[in-house]
DNA sequence: CCGAAAATAT
DNA sequence: GATATTTTCG
């Protein structure tokens, strides 16, 4: 039978920023440093990386003074591959950002799941989540690539969902697993729950929530306890953290104006005023708290990823 | 800009 | 080989 839909909600509460939590979220991820300038990958694959360098996380950039308090350091982790060792140190191509690739962890899965909750699959566009996601370095193409396979994954589900079990999600927690889901497809997707609303937009009813972004308030000033988010990130990567961001940069300025926005300002973490007459802080939209999720048994795969919740 | 498919890397 | 992620096309 159904399952309460509305309890889902009640979940949130406990996901939802927790005034110890909520804060300034800004996750910084991927490690946009790339120092290899013409590195030499051959078109051969090697089974190697993922191997946990730990990777500290990056001693606090020296000439620093980005943000008074907060600012995550990058807490990228690197995994970084095989071999480099080498060269690594010091290098500052600079020049030629390429990105590696992007892990995507369980708990940055989650952030994306959660983002995706809160706007609705109706609003759930990538720009949008991203900007909801505020991590850092996740671009738009890094959703939107996800989101696609996400899709595909909740339609599998739904075209399963029969009878049984109903079971929407495989369980986080405890990896109930054995769902019925491939592995295959779903390994990190099983990870995170999944909103019961995802499996049927738009059925039945209940169209709730509209475009509100969440966030609350926040009004803690305590210490510098920023929570970062492990945001894994690269295949090859050398480390360094040089942010730096060169995407796009035109407004809305296409030739066929979509339509316009409900809500959210535009680009990337601009100043967005209010939004579509929700009281909301702009920046740092808010900042879940990350579960412990027990990794797979699967296995075989294992990715790192930390997330401390600053203790400190 | 969004969505899906193809391409590439791991 | 399969999967994950990126990049390109529509």
């Amino acid at each position: 039978m159904r399952e309460e839909d509305s309890n889902w909600f009640s979940r949130w509460e406990e996901e939802l920023p927790s005034p110890d939590e909520l804060m300034p979220l800004s996750q910084s991820l991927i490690t946009p440093d790339l120092a290899m300038a013409f590195d030499i990958r051959n078109p051969n694959h090697h089974h190697a990386q993922q191997q946990q360098s730990s990777v500290q996380p990056a001693p606090p950039p020296p000439s620093a003074a980005v943000q008074p308090s907060s600012q995550p350091t990058l807490a990228e982790f690197a995994a970084d591959s095989g071999d480099l060792g080498s060269g690594a140190a010091g290098d500052e191509p600079a020049r030629t950002l390429k990105r590696p690739r992007l892990v995507w962890t369980p708990q940055l899965h989650k952030r994306f799941v959660d983002a995706v909750a809160h706007l609705g699959i109706k609003n759930a566009v990538p720009k949008t989540i991203m900007q909801l996601m505020s991590v850092d370095g996740l671009t738009r193409e890094n959703v939107a690539s996800h989101l696609q396979k996400y899709r595909l994954y909740l339609k599998r589900m739904q075209g399963l969902s029969g009878g049984s079990g109903g079971g929407a999600n495989g369980g986080s927690g405890g990896a109930g697993l054995g769902a019925s889901t491939d592995p295959a497809t779903d390994h990190l997707f099983a990870s995170s729950p999944v909103p019961p609303h995802f499996l049927h937009p738009g059925r039945g009813n209940s169209e709730h929530f509209l475009p509100f972004v969440p966030v609350p308030a926040l009004q803690h000033h305590h210490h510098h306890q920023q929570q970062q988010i492990v945001a894994a990130a690269v295949g090859h990567p050398h480390l360094q953290s040089q942010y730096h961001r060169p995407q796009m940069g035109h407004y809305g300025s296409s030739p066929n104006s979509q339509f316009e926005h409900p809500f959210l300002g535009r680009q990337t973490q601009q100043p967005m005023h209010r939004i579509g007459g929700t009281p909301m802080h702009n920046q740092a939209p808010s900042s879940y708290v990350e579960d412990l999720e027990s990794a797979n048994g699967n296995g075989g795969r294992k990715v790192l990823t930390l997330f401390p919740t600053g203790d400190d």
